[in-house]
DNA sequence: CTGTTAGCGCGTTCAA
DNA sequence: TTGAACGCGCTAACAG
């Protein structure tokens, strides 16, 4: 037994200034059932003069029907993901869901602690980021009734259904395009492959792309931090210290391509004619830049509204997954 | 009566798995009172063999104490609030608590719709961005027993803690710093003052400073977006075409600065010899520019960890209502 | 150290 | 169109 706290304010106490049974209001509040006029009105009156709140959680316990959203991001600091989330809550918006935020630094432990404390708020549905998981989160995120949507990457199986494109694809257009544009001495930078998984993937279909191709293999720069502006400006500067003929660098996502271009604009480098600067993503930032930036769009306004449509309509969990291949379009910009 | 969905595995199926009673299975996993090893053993097997996930819906409801945060912010486009919500999480990582996020599109009523939301969550805690609301939005958070923090602002009255600086003082430091610098022809470009009050108070301690020093008053350009890069490259065009003769443009953050920096390098003005440049708020961003920004530092940071730390430790609402002053500081950029 | 009992506030089912 | 009774899954209080 709980103190019932006495100046909580609950249904029956708006049932009882409004002369009416607690269901009536409940009813009136989720707009469910026929109700007369005339009690909808007084229920109403009811409500604002006791300053009534509603109280989610007994309603979610009663009907085992929630409204929250749990969305799992490896970070807020990488530009792309707060795009992500603004996305999500813009498909979101007009729905009635609330999305429940968890932050897991690209750590697979972490995203297992996040999920599970997901689970436990019985959220309408999951939206994380990436195809590959812990074992224990698959099992938690297969054996759950509710949908699970894997977004950003196209590129394996998904538990449920996964919206995004083939990193790995993405990586070899990367490339091709570059020889095409008639660039050879290729440069890389990156984040930490072992924990930016997408990345990997690109850098995996880029390189491979290149040594098919005759082209001799990127010299890299792999940061052990993850994506920045500033990780991307002492990667270009160190880069070209050790082999500063370079005709172009590829760079694992435009936060670091960004500062790949302060660096040319510091130092005087010529961007696309003395030096190429290609990135990933096409984030707004990159496109702002004096001379915008060259990249691939990865549709993340797409991925956010598709995600949102995909259980809005029914949270029930299908038979089968599915991939949803939302694709990516090289943006020709200046700097390659 | 809910169609009791037999797929469910709740605390009782547990205890009954650990040959134990329900009460015992909730101690262990929440680690209160005192529990013999060996049961507990047994508990934590039972756990994993039959899958079990925590229920905390239920949890709340019976025990009036829940662990979610509600962070609402105006918007998430506008790179300041990324880093809040960063700094939050931060804060939050330990602890155990779940932000459940809200957007408010800088829209007053639109936040009052997103507080009645949260509150119907039971969250422990809110925090919210400025000391600004709606007749109703202050009403439900003044009679609600939770803690309410207000940050970014700290100047007004707040309804419980209030964590940020004050931005007129901000303006106003602004222009006294640039004064001393010897500028004198100031330009001002800034997003929708009627929807961005913060933007707003510091545009008003600007320019009162300036007249008040017999400067005269800055010639300006208001866009009717919220702040972004874009709307700053646009928006410096647009001013040296009405007034070709400044001196100096300040900007009403770090955003639109950025942009303003761009349209420097791409037309060949020299950085604060020829213009400055100045912003608010003291991105990441700004400062990995080619030439780090002059701006005003509003240690959005210390402000995150402060209101975590604000009901971390106590969630019942103090009688007296606090601001906490987190101050600024100017960053001697390169760009004025 | 462990169990019993009694709700938390709401929504579903069924009856009126 | 409205209401009564029951229980969602868990935990506080008290007893043993």
């Amino acid at each position: 037994m709980t103190k019932r706290d006495d100046a909580t304010i609950t249904l029956k106490d708006v049932a009882e200034a409004a002369g009416v049974s607690g269901i009536t209001v409940s009813r009136v509040l989720r707009a469910s059932g026929p109700i007369s006029e005339a009690t909808r009105k007084r229920v109403l009156e009811a409500v604002k003069t006791t300053g009534y709140v509603h109280n989610r959680l007994a309603g979610v316990l009663a009907s085992a029907r929630s409204n929250l959203v749990g969305v799992i991001l490896p970070s807020l600091s990488n530009g792309v993901f707060p795009e992500v989330m603004a996305g999500i809550n813009e498909a979101l918006a007009q729905s009635g869901f609330q999305p429940v935020v968890g932050v897991t630094d690209y750590d697979l432990m972490k995203e297992e602690t996040v999920v599970r404390s997901m689970l436990s708020w019985k959220p309408a549905a999951i939206i994380l980021t990436g195809l590959q998981h812990s074992r224990n989160t698959r099992r938690m995120l297969e054996d759950t009734p509710i949908r699970v949507i894997e977004i950003m990457d196209a590129g394996g199986r998904p538990i449920d259904v996964a919206i995004g494109l083939s990193h790995r694809d993405a990586g070899s257009a990367t490339a091709q395009h570059l020889i095409e544009k008639g660039y050879r001495r290729f440069g890389y930078i990156g984040p930490d492959l072992e924990r930016d998984l997408r990345a990997h993937d690109r850098h995996e279909g880029f390189r491979h792309y290149l040594t098919r191709h005759g082209i001799a293999a990127p010299v890299e720069y792999l940061s052990r931090e993850t994506s920045s502006i500033s990780g991307g400006k002492e990667g270009l500067a160190e880069l070209l210290r050790m082999k500063p003929d370079l005709d172009v660098v590829v760079f694992s996502s435009d936060d670091m391509a960004i500062g790949g271009v302060y660096h040319c604009i510091a130092t005087g480098i010529q961007l696309k004619t003395q030096l190429g600067i290609f990135g990933f993503n096409g984030l707004d930032t990159g496109q702002s830049l004096p001379q915008p930036l060259s990249t691939i769009r990865s549709n993340r306004h797409r991925i956010g509204q598709i995600a949102v449509e995909t259980f809005i309509n029914d949270v029930t969990r299908p038979l089968t997954s599915k991939v949803i291949d939302t694709g990516f379009s090289i943006i020709h910009g200046e700097t390659a």
